[in-house]
RNA sequence: GCGGGAGUAGCUCAGUUGGUAGAGCAUUAGCCUUCCAAGCUAAGGGUCGCGGAUUCGAGUUCCGUCUCCCGCUCCA
């Protein structure tokens, strides 16, 4: 089956089964944004869970917090998000492609400086070791036109920019007349802002209410929290903060399902170390996190390590761990060394010293970072790809029926264990709410006795449930049920009294743990 | 934003030159059922995305509009 086909139809199940429903969908829907349904939010917690307890749970110098939302605007500012996160950008009439304005600009005040770098090298030939670059530079009569063409273009955008006059933006491109580097057109739209932050007014709508921002990253209530959490956990270097949260972004083009959303959860860990350590650290979460995600039992094949070569301006290492969705390779998890740049850049906005006290060496500094930053909804997606699939079971008469089985890993399986009687008579229902009520406290667990069982068997395959147990008239006489395997569709008699215990070690979190440390 | 595709029941779709909105599955109730979906009976569920135009009459023709999906530009 063609992959795009694959995902239309995961897309379609995971809507007709209650994982994933379009938001609002009655209004007509609203473009990337999706809500969980009943059993979506039971495997996200799941996944959620199965994260907080790897690093919280499992690593003593690890602790979890809950930041808001809401920020103190200044963070913005300091983390580099307010400037870094605001793209002019124009459109070509012709061509149909979109610029960053600002780029285009640039990349047209390159090409003089191009020309001013072949004088250099023509004038170096023509002086040898005699050439002065500085003075060939003030003096040369075709760079100083150059140079005083950058300076003009260069001058006008910059302030500009500064200004926020997408106008004179849109007026540098007509006046120089820049061409789309594709189509050659300079056919242009106007200029727009698009801002990658939400905004939105704290307190009242009234005059002067302070505008503030949806989060577009949890890491910062991470940062911000540091001192406080450093101090009243007596934390020692090195140790970690992790978080579990909402992140918003104004995507231009939000798209593919659930993976690109506008809003979405992050799942961060921020480890802070002495400098100079960061490496060595970057390379154990880099190891531990590609444990965490093989210990699901997804297949190995559908991961890989991407390594950045251009690093963003915090981070001296970055890599990604991507996974092969049905569009392809994408980002799943981010691991990267963030220095010290985003506390040092808190201290400075902030005024307030956030610096480490090292008793053994009696030296104060701010910590280096090593983030583990994974996208809650991707690893979401990256189960429900991996698990779907459907299946041709031989039928009695010799005919191939499609079995569509959802392959979650059963520790995170929304519904664990379904309990259904073989018919709806002989007490054999009442024997079946017996043991239901038992084992609820232990699994999520679901009753079913409508139709036949075998019809009862494929709707929990749909929904990935990882065991059945029947009730059958052997089970009155002999207190033993049957318990089904999804994946095998085999059956295995057991007693009652052991039915617990044996489901536990089949579907229970510690396993998965006790993979990766 | 541009280009392409699509909106009819929960799902998959049919609906003729314009003439009373349909099927299968699903759902609910009842009957029947000794282990891998689709036995029997009945019921519920749709202002055909929305608005306008043409017409005696529009799911169907025309215009507008909204939304979703795919592609492109952007992406810490």
């Amino acid at each position: 089956m063609a992959q795009d086909d694959l995902f239309k139809k995961l897309i379609a199940h995971a809507k007709e089964y209650g994982y994933i429903f379009p938001s609002s969908e009655i209004y007509d829907g609203l473009s990337a944004v999706y809500d969980y349904g009943q059993y979506g939010s039971e495997l996200k917690n799941n996944i959620k869970q199965y994260w907080w307890d790897s690093m919280v749970k499992m690593n003593e110098n690890i602790v979890g917090i809950d930041a808001a939302i809401f920020m103190h605007p200044e963070t913005w500012k300091a983390s580099g998000h307010l400037a870094a996160f605001n793209d002019p950008l124009i459109d070509n009439k012709d061509s149909k492609k979109r610029y960053r304005a600002d780029e285009l600009i640039e990349d047209y005040i390159s090409k003089y400086q191009q020309k001013i770098d072949k004088e250099v090298t023509k004038g170096r030939k023509k002086f040898g070791d005699d050439f002065d670059e500085k003075q060939f530079l003030e003096t040369n009569p075709n760079v100083r036109r150059n140079q005083k063409k950058i300076d003009e273009i260069n001058g006008r955008l910059l302030k500009a920019l500064e200004n926020d006059d997408l106008n004179e933006i849109k007026q540098i491109i007509l006046d120089y007349e820049i061409a789309d580097p594709v189509s050659g057109s300079k056919n242009w739209t106007d200029v727009r802002q698009f801002n990658l932050m939400f905004e939105t007014r704290l307190g009242s709508l009234a005059e002067g209410a302070n505008k503030i921002y949806l989060r577009p990253e949890t890491a910062q209530g991470i940062f911000v929290n540091y001192l406080n959490v450093q101090k009243t956990g007596r934390m020692k270097l090195p140790f970690g903060i992790a978080q579990i949260g909402k992140a918003f972004r104004n995507e231009i083009v939000a798209r593919q399902f659930i993976f690109r959303m506008r809003e979405f959860e992050q799942m961060e860990m921020q480890y802070f170390v002495k400098p100079g350590t960061e490496k060595e650290w970057f390379e154990h979460w880099k190891n531990l996190r590609i444990k965490w995600h093989e210990a699901m039992g997804l297949p190995k094949e559908k991961y890989r390590l991407h390594e950045h070569d251009k690093l963003a301006h915090y981070a001296n290492a970055a890599y990604d761990i991507e996974f092969e969705f049905p569009f392809g390779f994408k980002e799943l998890e981010g691991i990267h060394s963030r220095t010290d740049f985003d506390l040092s850049k808190h201290q400075e906005f902030s005024g307030k010293k956030i610096q480490y006290y090292d008793p053994e060496s009696g030296e104060s500094f701010v910590p280096y970072v090593v983030e583990t930053s994974i996208g809650l909804d991707r690893t979401f997606l990256s189960i429900l790809t991996a698990a779907y699939c459907e299946e041709e079971v031989p039928k009695e008469n010799g005919d191939v029926d499609t079995r569509v089985v959802l392959k979650i890993p059963p520790a995170l399986a929304p519904i664990k264990l379904s309990v259904l009687p073989l018919v709806k008579k002989d007490g054999l229902p009442e024997k079946a709410r017996e043991i239901m009520e038992k084992l609820k406290i232990d699994f999520m667990c679901q009753y079913d006795e409508k139709d036949s069982i075998g019809k009862r068997y494929r709707r929990q395959d749909a929904i990935g449930t990882p065991y059945c147990i029947t009730i059958d008239h052997q089970t009155l006489e002999d207190n033993t049920v049957t318990i089904r395997d999804r994946d095998s569709m085999e059956q295995e008699r057991i007693q009652i009294n052991e039915l617990a215990r044996i489901v536990d070690e089949k579907v229970s979190m510690k396993k998965l743990l006790r993979m990766v440390f």
